[in-house]
This record gives structure tokens, sequence and C-alpha cells, in this order.
DNA sequence: ATGAAAGCGCTAACAC
DNA sequence: GTGTTAGCGCTTTCAT
């Protein structure tokens, strides 16, 4: 209040008549301290408007109490990877951390690395200057999904996406789908490689045409219609189309009923990320349902184990997704 | 990778056979030191796999490089706080700031303060201990809407709800409402509040019937399917119905459906917040925009221009926010 | 162009 | 029960 210079711990052990350690003692309740001093450095730790530092506590304990996180740059305004941080915000918040979204470009200079204790990598890039910046930095990394470059984690949560794609195909093609195609997401990451080699799998088993259309990670949305466009003039038998990039399905939906296409009629329609508006299209969508919430929280689940010793190095947990299946794949007629 | 034993600088100084000092000014670049060095310490570094303890040296330089996020708990799964969340990240990593968010219960033991230069609380609540913690942790504070309680925040960018909601009732009373019921949120908060307060007044000077239920601040589905039924058998002349919380709306549509009435047709419906659910409802859902992202970023701007100094402290920011009228509310019959 | 020393604010040994 | 001392790993004077 009155002064601007900051209260420390040492001006809190002078003006309660104490020394340092025995004020540090009682503001942490160390059960060191008497009662009555105990309480006297409390009243003037409050009087003085006292703070501790969270840097040099740090410093001296070798922990933070945070666990940093970071995303794909570009892809924060998609609903998985909010659902994704949320998720693991949670659980870490169970588990007494906070989360750091870590997602400033700068390497270097302030706040270039921050205090965590370890970090979440979600769909690490190895175009992604910063996941490499957390790879190098001493602290434990776990990731979610694999990552397709040199160093590895020291903890893995992965999907069974192939599998789970595969039977999204699976149920496609019972209901009558024989030409489909894969508006396929970037193979630079896990997922999108994935994806796309389960894709060209499917077809050579089944003996369908490998109709696959890549578009870049991120910012997909514009470039959706097009692209759809494009593979309705050159494919016109197709009947089934399978949407990879978040949200690519619901910029589909109008250009394909334009194209006059019957969605879950003559054309069935399937993202393989599912999201709100998805469930409230009109038809609703099938979707593979990644779990985004789950699957954030066991990324902090498996990071704590691995600060506290109880998962070795090296673990890999598998995380189960599924299908929410809908009328955009049910053909009613 | 050999041995356990962290890396500091004094080993990669002692191992390049400078002093600590050259090793940490060729390893920032200060251009202190000649190149011959720089580039013969920075090799070192990477052959020991030297990194930087954030900690340390952020006891030193006094600045973090993150600013805290607070949000209201049990709100994580809300589309309007992780919107806000992450335009608040987006902007602060512009600026080239981190973001951790604080959810994490325990006020004492690790983590209890964390290394922030600063703080964002949306929507503060007078009840929670976390936000009354960080009000009096010595970093500057800025809350988005008023704090309600007694200590006042360094920074606050608010938004016209009340201006906006009366707009709101005014366009459903254009349209033919004359019994408009509204569905509230907790009094606790500056929102909930004054929604509260701006609908009494309304009904007031228009000659409505004040109907008004309120609901707890989050956890509100459960209980809004037997509120709206309440509410019908209690109000059966109801034209209008306004939901505050957000989620509400989506759950009360089927609801006010089973029980006969026609949205958009004998019943007006509006949402005091949007979401991606409204707008793919059935009808379209009528919603006060609240600008989530932009909210979260412009508290970013100001915490920066207060930390910067360039704003002074005490500044107030408005919001603008607005209406997206959807087909719930335009009656076709 | 480089080193030596001081010290950021705190907690943990080790006295008494 | 309390005080003294020694660092945590870094950046920054101030010398040379």
């Amino acid at each position: 209040m009155s002064t601007d210079e900051p209260v420390t711990l040492v001006a809190v052990a002078r003006a309660a008549g104490v020394s340092k350690t025995t004020a540090s003692d009682a503001l942490r309740n160390s059960g060191r301290v008497s009662e009555a001093t105990r309480a006297r450095v409390a009243e003037t730790a409050i009087r003085l408007g006292y703070a501790p530092n969270p840097s040099a506590r740090s410093l001296r304990m070798a922990t933070t109490g945070a666990i940093g996180l970071h995303l794909p740059d570009n892809l924060t305004r998609s609903e998985y990877y909010m659902s994704f941080a949320f998720g693991a915000v949670e659980q870490a918040a169970r588990l007494n951390y906070n989360v750091t979204l870590i997602m400033s470009r700068q390497l270097s200079g302030p706040g270039a690395f921050l205090p965590v204790d370890g970090v979440i990598l979600a769909d690490p890039l190895e175009t992604d200057p910063v996941v490499h910046g957390l790879m190098s930095s001493r602290v434990p990394v776990v990731t979610c999904e694999r990552f397709t470059g040199q160093a590895s984690p020291d903890g893995v949560v992965r999907s069974e996406h192939a599998a789970m794609f595969e039977e999204l195909l699976d149920r496609l093609h019972t209901v009558g789908a024989r030409r489909p195609a894969l508006l396929a997401s970037s193979a630079a990451g896990d997922w999108g490689a994935s994806l796309q080699a389960s894709f060209r799998q499917w077809c050579r088993r089944t003996g369908a045409p490998a109709l696959l259309r890549e578009l870049p990670f991120g910012t997909a949305a514009d470039e959706v219609p097009d692209c759809v466009r494009d593979l309705l003039s050159d494919q016109p038998e197709l009947d089934a189309l399978v949407c990879a990039p978040d949200g690519a399905a619901m910029v589909a939906l109008p250009v394909l009923r334009d194209a006059g296409r019957r969605i879950g009629g003559d054309l069935l329609l399937a993202s393989c990320v599912d999201s709100a508006p998805l469930r409230h299209a009109d038809p609703p969508i099938t979707a593979i349902d990644l779990r985004p919430r789950e699957a954030g929280a066991e990324c902090a689940r498996l990071l704590f184990d691995i600060l506290s010793g109880t998962a070795p190095k090296g673990t890999e947990r598998a995380l189960r997704i599924g299908i929410n299946e809908r009328r955009s794949t049910r053909p009613s007629g």
C-alpha cells in the first residue's frame, strides 16, 4: 500500500522480530514454531501484504507446481484441442498442478522456457520448433500420439485411430458404400499419416479406388469447398465422403447438398473428428469420437505418474476411442 | 544422457573453460564475448544437453514470461470459457507471453502461487477462495466483468450486458412477447446479478410480470428440465423464454417442445450465451453474442498494457457485444 | 574481451 | 523453539 518496495520474507521476519527461518516455518505451518510466534508472524505478514515469491520457492524446492501443454499452432480454435486442453487442466488440478499453455513462438528471451515440471505435447509435429525446444528442455515429456521425429518422449498416450477408422469404413461399406473418398489431413503428424495409410490399405483390401484429397493441417476450412466440388466432378459415382480435418464435414455438407446430393441418401458423410455442430447438424453427422477430454486427462495422469516415479519412462498408454453413428450414414431409402 | 546430475550453467562454463559470466553471455548472444568463444560455449552447451533453469532466471530477472488465468470452477466444460481462455492464450502468445491456467484448489503447498507476471480473472466470484488468493498476490490483476467483492483489480474489461439484454427483451416485445420469463443464473457474480436486475427493471417499465427462476452458477443443466416444466405449469400464458446459463436453452428446447409449444411460433426462445449448438439447432436459437474470444484477448491486451506501463492502473475497457438473431425469435406464423 | 563477486527470495542443514 | 549459514542457478554490477 504505502511503498512500492516488494515485501519479502526478511521484511516480515524483521517486522515480527524473528529470523527468516522462523518466519518461513511459521507461514508454512511447518510445526516448528510456537503457536504464539506463528500467530504473530502470520498477522505481520497480512499487515504488510506479504506474498511469497514463487520463483524463489521453485528454485529452492526444484519444483514448480505446473506442467506445460503445447498444442499445434493455428489450431487453437478447434473444439478438439480446446477440450483436450481443458481435460488436461481439470485432471492436473485434481493432482494439484496448474497447466501452462506454451504457445509463445519466441524461443529465446524471457518466457522462452518456463518453470514447469514436465510438458504435454498434443500431436507434436516434427516441423514445430517449439516441440523441438521442449523435447530438449530436460523436463519429462508426454506426447499425445507418437512423435514422428527423432527424439522419443518419456511417455505416450495414443489412440487406436487406424482400427477405428477402418471400422468406420467397414460400416460404410456394409450400408452400401463402394466408392468412398477421404478428405485427408496432412500426413505430417502421426494421426494424419495413419489415416491416409489406413485408407489406402482398406481400399486395396476391398478393391475400392483410393479417392483421396489431402488438405494442409489446420486452416483447412477455406479450401474445403473447392476441394469437394473438384472431387464431385472428378468422381461422379462417389457414394461416401469421410472428412479428416476438424470442421471440414460441416463445411462440406452444404456444398454436397448444393451439388444435388442427398446426405444419408445417395451420399454418406462422416467425420474423423466429432464436434458439437455435427451432433446438431441436419442430418446429424456420423463421426469418430476421439474423446479429447479423456485424452488430455490421460496425458496429465501419465505425466504425473512419470514425475512421481509411479510409471517408468517410456510408458505407452492406449486410449479407447469410439464411433458416434448418426443419420448421415444410415441410408433411409 | 550419461549421468542424472542436472547440467547447469557452471557445468557448461567449466567444460568450455570459461567463467559462468562468459558462458551466460555467450548463450544469450549478449554481444559481449568473442565469436570464437561464443561458438565454443554454444557447442559445449548442446553437447552436454544444457537447458537453462527458468526459475533461476525468473528469480534473477523478476519476470516470468507467463500470465495467469483463472476461470470459475466447475465451468471448464463451457464453450464460453474455453473460447475465452484461448482468446487470451492467442493474444498473449502474440505479446510473447504464455498463459497458466490456475485451477488447482490447493492454496498452500507447491503450486500455491505460481510464477506469473500478472493474472486475469474471468467472472470472479466473491465466494471463490482462489480469487481472493490471487487478488492479494501482489501481481497486477485484470478481471473480466467487475469484481463484486471488496478488493479492486488493476484493470477491468467489461461488456454492456444490461444494455444488450434489454435490447433482446425489446426485440422480443416487438414481435409480440408480453409474458417473457427469465431462467436466471446465480446473482453471485456481476453478470448474473446485472441480468436479473435488468430483467426486473424492464418488466417494471413494460408492465410485464417478472417471471424469473434462478439456477445455481454452473452445473445448471440437470435442473433445467424440472425448472422449465415448473415454469410452464405455473405460467401457461408464457410466450417467451430467455435462458441465461450457458447451455440451458439447448436443454430447454426439447422440454418446451414436449410440452406442446412451438418454438418460434407460440413461444419465443433465446439464450444469453451463444454457442455452436444454438446455431445448428432446429430451429436455430437467438442468442446474445458475448464474443468470448475477443473478451479473453482484450484481457490479455489490457494486462500487458498495465505490465508495460502503457495503461494506468484502474483502467476500464468496454467490450462490444451483440445479438445473433435467429429463427427461434422470428415468429413465422 | 573476460572474471570475480554479489545477490534475487526462499528453504533446508545444522547448530544452540 | 529459534537463529545462523549455506546454497538453489542464474544475471548483473564492477573490476581488470
